[in-house]
DNA sequence: GTCTATAGCTTGATAGAC
DNA sequence: GTCTATCAAGCTATAGAC
């Protein structure tokens, strides 16, 4: 993909240090990783990673715009975004997503350690993360409440509680299955999206 | 209190330390604080400090572990043990927490980035933090138990994921009131809470 | 018990050659 | 674009005086 004649995905290199970042962002955290580490394992000094990248924050935000680009959801037809999804497939997509996850410990780990680092106010991606959560708890209200419309939440259900209830548990189970990977994430999600439904999700 | 002649609650220096390190550990995370921090708002310079606590390890397990000491929850009769307490006492004092919680910002930064950073098997805190998850499980789901027995358990409640789920809430909500602080902790907590009970807790 | 001094290492970032 | 060389700053930890 190109335009002007060159290349706005970046060439060869700058790919293999975004793709490098994530995965070590990822297992050791963003303060724990250096960049001579991400350099080395993508073939390059640490003064050649800063030619792409002007500081590490910078690099940071990259690897997590470019994470975002491949979250894309995979319909019968084509690539959707998560936040157009009905109230139902809302749900059975964050339960998916939590099954999915269980075979990436990396990606769990950054975002899980990245979420609470982010959390001070001086961090380089806290306004991403304040936004990420604002966006997802947003979407999640709206699902609700299309379901609420179907009479298919049970009674006593609040969308703006349920929604913050969503997001914590998937942040807490994640904890939970790094400290022990016997902890079933999606079954325990499903469980408590299944207590919020008159009618239960169709098993995956 | 004193043992053999020798004060178990070391002298003075050592519980100022001890207090420094979990302050500071609180409001900016296990490894963005050094010695030399710790020591200078102590009073002593960093090798000082290493007298009293041989690495930054042993203090962060020292101060860990002096947090629990002074952890106790205060009864009508004293001071009882949180796994002590009956199964609708335990989750009334999960919801007082939250609620204290919400009064200490750096208590909550520190569990919240040491019980991901601690996540990794070979960090320091590693074995604190998996006997600390599994014990508070452990004393969830026998509450649960006692309800369900008791027939205070609204139907379909599983007692062990419903302690998983708990213990998620209260991490996942953590996160969301370090990003926001309008976040209502306590009232999210009471909101599942009183979700498994077929008569709700008595308001605070 | 606490200090000064320092070893030994790692970090993010820059300068300048090629 | 990528390198070597280097900087200034930070870190944990140790040695040894007092």
């Amino acid at each position: 993909m190109t335009v002007d004649g060159r290349s706005i995905r970046g060439d060869a290199t700058r790919q293999q240090v975004l793709d490098t970042a994530l995965v070590m962002f990822a297992r050791q955290g963003y303060r724990a990783t250096s960049l001579r580490d991400i350099a080395a394992r993508s073939g390059i000094t640490h003064p050649g990673l800063l030619y792409h990248f002007p500081t590490k924050e910078a690099l940071l935000m990259a690897a997590l715009e470019r994470r975002d680009e491949v979250d894309g959801v995979e319909e019968d037809d084509g690539v959707v975004e998560f936040a157009d999804l009905d109230g139902r497939a809302l749900l059975e997509h964050l339960v998916a997503g939590a099954a999915k996850n269980a075979a990436k410990r990396g990606l769990v780990e950054l975002f899980a350690s990245l979420s609470v680092e982010a959390t001070a106010p001086d961090h380089p991606a806290h306004a991403y993360f304040v936004a990420r959560y604002s966006s997802l708890r947003a979407t999640l209200v709206r699902g609700l409440e299309e379901l609420a419309a179907a009479q298919e939440l049970r009674q006593g259900v609040v969308p703006t509680v349920a929604a913050a209830h969503l997001i914590a548990l998937m942040d807490g189970l994640q904890i939970q299955w790094l400290l022990d990977a016997d902890t079933d994430m999606a079954g325990a999600l499903a469980g408590y999206v299944n207590s919020l439904l008159t009618e239960p999700l169709k098993a995956p």
